[in-house]
DNA sequence: GTCTATAACGAGATAGAC
DNA sequence: GTCTATCTCGTTATAGAC
């Protein structure tokens, strides 16, 4: 009994993940807004109605490509920072950037459905909060640690912006100086700024040596941290 | 007989924006990959095979849309330099940047259409590549201005980018020196990349006071290209 | 010469009957 | 699950109105 539920659920789980493959697949060629259930299911040799016993609508299957892909990046940064070891903050926040750029370049179809433009039609639900944080808090953690360590050193707030840097750091850093929170989040986007040109072709006929370019921007972005240089 | 020739050009002009207008209506709501020729023309009360009149294929249609967000977007940036009159260049540029803001969040998107995902399937021709660079443009000569001001601080250019930097500023702005070409490249994608991640919702539940903060982010990008703070 | 309309192609998606 | 009839699409050839 349990042995037959144990190969069901194998076979479920095989079966779940030929499908997002063959989505993934799709992604590249046809774009998020024309991931069609039917091709899918064509291309595995499946009949399209079988395909709902795995996802109940498309949405959802965008949707568990989506959560995917935040994971994927996500654990990219982790491990990243996770290989870094003792190293100085400043060098494993350019190790972490470096290496979600990597995973960004490397898989630009999925990078596009995460940080490209909205999917018409599709709305994220709330499962995809938790996922999409993950890059975050890694660079988080990075900066936390700075500040238990060498110290930091930051423009203060401005009056406009104090309730904002409060409450943001409140939610998303609580051990964090609220000039801190504010500056992350700004870097934060920033970073998604260099790799999203960079992915999506605006550096073409610009920028050359795109390995160096980055490690320059990320160090610098690590300058608008906080994150002293070391001497 | 050149009255005639008028109002022909005249009559052609007035379709051309129709059908563009309509083109960017459809946009809105089904996505620069699934714009669709027959159905513009349908909503334009014509028959597809006469928008060929127009435009030669469905993606010079696409062109022309991208080539008008680069315009309008250019524009405006422009605009707010003039607008800006004699102000201090820090000043200026944060003035273009949220200029710039302005024009992404009230067309996210036309914005999405150049900043966005890649159309699939679609490669942009070389005609884009002048509209495209007139924001970054007007960012270079903001920066231009204050190496025949103030005067400006920025770190060293590393070894390893000593070249890319001098051929990005002999290709981009042939009166800065390196160091500030490379900073101001990098500090042009970290723009992008905070008006894409408000633009497309990724500041949701996460930044509140918007536009304090972005002011704050473009007035620290402005400190990345040395742009001095007045005293 | 300039335009619009009709009709058609090949490919693909979709809805429903079976 | 399968089949079919009916939709969509981009694009082209052709004919005729102004």
């Amino acid at each position: 009994m349990s042995a037959v539920r144990g190969a069901r659920e194998r076979a479920r789980t095989e079966i779940t993940a030929a499908i997002k493959d063959e989505a993934r697949r799709q992604l590249a060629d046809q774009g998020a807004a024309n991931l069609s259930l039917r091709a899918v299911a064509r291309e595995l040799g499946m009949v399209s109605s079988a395909l709902y016993r795995y996802f109940p609508s498309r949405d959802e299957l965008l949707t568990a490509l989506i959560v995917d892909a935040y994971d994927a990046i996500g654990e990219t940064a982790e491990a990243a920072l996770a290989g870094a070891g003792r190293a100085a903050p400043r060098s494993r926040w350019v190790t972490v950037c470096t290496a979600v750029r990597g995973w960004a370049l490397a898989r630009p179809h999925e990078y596009a459905l995460i940080y490209g433009s909205p999917v018409p039609g599709y709305t994220a639900p709330g499962a995809t909060v938790g996922p999409a944080s993950r890059v975050a808090l890694v660079l988080i953690s990075i900066v936390g640690d700075a500040y238990r360590g060498d110290g930091v050193a930051l423009p203060p707030v401005p009056a406009v912006l104090r309730s904002e840097a409060d409450r943001l750091a409140a939610e998303i850093a609580p051990d964090l100086p609220p000039a801190a929170a504010l500056a992350l989040t700004a870097a934060w986007a920033q970073l998604f700024g260099l790799i999203t040109f960079e992915v999506f072709g605006q550096f073409k006929q610009v920028v050359t040596d795109r390995d160096a370019f980055f490690e320059r921007a990320a160090d610098g972005l690590a300058d608008s941290v906080g994150l002293l240089r070391r001497e």
